[in-house]
DNA sequence: AGCTTTATTGGACGGTTGCGCAATAGCGCT
DNA sequence: AGCGCTATTGCGCAACCGTCCAATAAAGCT
């Protein structure tokens, strides 16, 4: 309807698509679902994006770099190294509340797709990985860890992350939050030469047993 | 065009189905890409099955049960619980490859969205976690591990292992699969209080570098 | 005021989808 | 042989998809 510019559109069009993203799927938004949520007619949204590939590559990437940025900021905050790490794993625990996670699932999942939606996925996974990288470095050189080959040891412990998260998101409360943290800061530990020194307030050797497995 | 019993037809079906996936994927495998692959008529495939979802549910537990029953199989051949372990990262590298794990990747994002999904995703990856812990279980008994939560450790080098994978095929090539591996097995040694035991003939700790990174 | 630019419309296009249904044809039974 | 059951057909239906495009209307500029 009301005019825009088209740097406030082309925002409007991306928040629309998260909406219906968030709800849908990323695989099951279609056009007419992000033109629907916005009022105006799905043409223009073409105007726009080129295809929709893009669209939900785009919406992708904001909410994921918003993610991001925010864990970034955190570890700003922390002095040493050791304290970043903290803070990168508290702020990972928030970040990844609810929807947030899912999107990542059904990036992963229509990465092999569509295109444009594997670039994206890629690149912020990337970005994460490096985040935690720089901070290991970091720690290495003041001495506060001791760590052969940090990049690799960035990967290692952001996989296990992910792979708690994942049960923990997709089968609702196979392995609990708590968990997660606690674990992949286990690992953590190990793969830096600490011995304890992260967990302070934390479960200490046995977390709640989430194993009412037996179906 | 054969005139088949019911339960042959189902199991035709299935079979049909689960052909396609592997070539187009779970969410892009329609109704008449399965009759043409049968060389049957689109509408049997709705004579057996109330919605195309049931198909596709019930393809992917095959599937999934399939990849369990082979590395389940392959680890039997194992006398020691050592030798049982390395087996099973040996039949999880075969396994996992090209589309299988795409398919636990599609079912991860569905599952929140589509119960059907989410029941058999989970009750498969608790049955995979379960082969692993009691290979742990048992290595404790025997006194070659030493584990104080077997069923914990399970979860957590499962996790790594999915977490890891899901770079390797989500993100061609982002971290190549002989790392996959030799990380998880890593992460095993630890867990099991091993030093060493496990890799034998492969690299020992500076794998094949895959940090083509900086996009 | 008129003019130019372009954001926006609304529908058409060719294609695909899951599903339903009357008609057909194959098999077992008496 | 004839009959009954039902597996199977083949197509139609309505809805949906992404994309494209001519027509429209709202702004800014002189």
């Amino acid at each position: 309807m009301a005019r825009m510019t088209p740097a406030a559109r082309r925002e409007a069009i991306v928040d629309a698509a998260l909406a219906v993203i968030l709800e849908k799927g990323l695989s099951a938004t279609t056009v007419r679902d992000v033109a629907d949520r916005m009022g105006t007619s799905s043409g223009l949204i073409h105007h726009y994006f080129p295809s929709m590939d893009e669209v939900l590559a785009a919406a992708f990437d904001v909410a994921a770099t918003a993610d991001l940025d925010l864990t970034r900021d955190a570890i700003r905050g922390g002095g040493s190294a050791t304290e970043q790490l903290r803070l990168f794993f508290a702020s990972y625990g928030r970040a990844d509340q609810d929807w947030s996670f899912q999107l990542w699932l059904d990036a992963w999942a229509e990465a092999s797709r569509r295109p444009a939606v594997q670039e994206t996925s890629r690149r912020v996974n990337i970005a994460w990985q490096e985040v935690l990288r720089d901070v290991i470095e970091r720690g290495v050189v003041t001495g506060e860890f001791t760590c052969p080959a940090p990049d690799d040891a960035a990967w290692r412990i952001l996989s296990l992350l992910d792979g708690l998260t994942l049960q923990s998101v997709a089968h609702r409360a196979l392995i609990d939050r708590a968990s997660v943290i606690a674990w992949s800061l286990g690992l953590a530990e190990h793969e830096l030469g600490l011995a304890g020194v992260l967990k302070e307030g934390s479960a200490p050797s046995a977390p709640p047993d989430p194993t009412a497995l037996a179906t």
